[in-house]
DNA sequence: TTTTGTTTTAAACATTTGTTTAATTATTTT
DNA sequence: AAAATAATTAAACAAATGTTTAAAACAAAA
């Protein structure tokens, strides 16, 4: 019989602890907290292999960032670029990912965007991903809403509300839960609520 | 004529010049990512007088982040706390006292967040703002439409849904230009424009 | 003016932290 | 089994970074 932990199992490679555990502690803390020694001991490792399976911190980090940035659009691209659904069927698909990956994952928001301050550097190509976008059905269908005259503001508004209503409760959570304005149990059940509530919302906006 | 900038003057003393350095530089990288060197050159003095006025790079941190948590809950606290306004006008203070803020300090919100993550030591107690929150008009006005039966929705969604709405087009920023999905020129505009919609929005979110 | 106290400076210091090395152990190849 | 290659380890290294020091410059008081 196969051992499922086999050294040749990739998921039990020191390589892929040491990236597991980078992903934790990237984003968890974030690049400049972030020590080498950390990483080690998440993974439970000497110290010497991260140096010797990725070079340097910063090219472990920047591995890590590329693999965060696409596992976020490779779940909405699906979605975006359906030419089938129509808007707010996208809408609530956008939503209904996000939530359930943000469920998973409650440090991604914030990771991301701490990582993307305006005066930093160490930043991955971006550009081709907003093309992504602007190119997805679900853009030519906003871009259509606002030629009918459907829209009572900058389309950009769309975006800015569903990632902002999407993202935002994680992006707070550190923040509610210390001043106490939410409990940790409430927490899930209110984002599960939100999966429904979030594109009724959306819709609202569009159609005022 | 007494001269505007004399020693004697508080906003050109040295020791202001550094918190005002150590506000830009904290700020804009976050406190991992600042180096004292950093504060020094920001505020065109020697390094060691740091040390000297704030005793240590994590005292500076902690006056640094106290003032702008006191900053951000006294623009919202005559607003939250006024008997004599409706729901509605509420949400428009808020949004357009918030709005003008952050249009002159775009990375205040990002700051905070980032900050604030779970696992992090060094948070100023925000408990009493949490209850200072929780004890305002505001909220017993969201109450007492909870109360009857006029929200679909648990009362923090509103909370959520506002903050949400206010902040993340400037936590997202740097990322949104980056992708090229916004320009800079327009960044300005839309905002303004969304000091109008928001509470439109958040309105007709509430009474749906 | 002399003295005293305060502010500023350059340098040194000690610690932290990313990276490298050289030796050891484990695995693969011949 | 022997040789070669790869993985792991403890230690050392060098650069960075927060803090301290001791002297100099400056201002205030006597």
């Amino acid at each position: 019989m196969d051992k499922p932990d086999n050294i040749t199992n990739p998921d039990t490679s020191t390589e892929e602890k040491i990236k597991e555990a980078a992903r934790i502690v990237f984003t968890g803390k974030g690049y400049a907290a972030t020590k080498v020694r950390d990483i080690a001991a998440q993974a439970n490792i000497n110290q010497a292999l991260v140096n010797y399976y990725f070079r340097s911190k910063e090219k472990l980090f920047d591995l890590i960032m590329a693999e965060t940035m696409k596992i976020l659009f490779d779940k909405i691209k699906p979605v975006i670029y359906d030419e089938s659904t129509t808007l707010n069927e996208k809408i609530s698909g956008i939503v209904d990912n996000y939530l359930e990956l943000l469920l998973e994952n409650p440090e991604l928001p914030l990771f991301v965007v701490s990582e993307m301050r305006s005066g930093s550097d160490r930043l991955p190509k971006m550009t081709g991903n907003g093309k992504l976008f602007l190119e997805s059905h679900f853009a030519k269908q906003i871009r259509q809403l606002q030629a009918e005259g459907k829209l009572n503001f900058h389309p950009v508004n769309i975006m800015m509300n569903m990632l902002g209503l999407i993202v935002f409760p994680f992006i707070g959570r550190p923040l509610m839960l210390k001043t106490g304005i939410v409990k940790e149990e409430e927490f899930r059940k209110i984002i599960e609520e939100r999966k429904k509530l979030i594109p009724l919302w959306i819709v609202s906006i569009i159609n005022l």
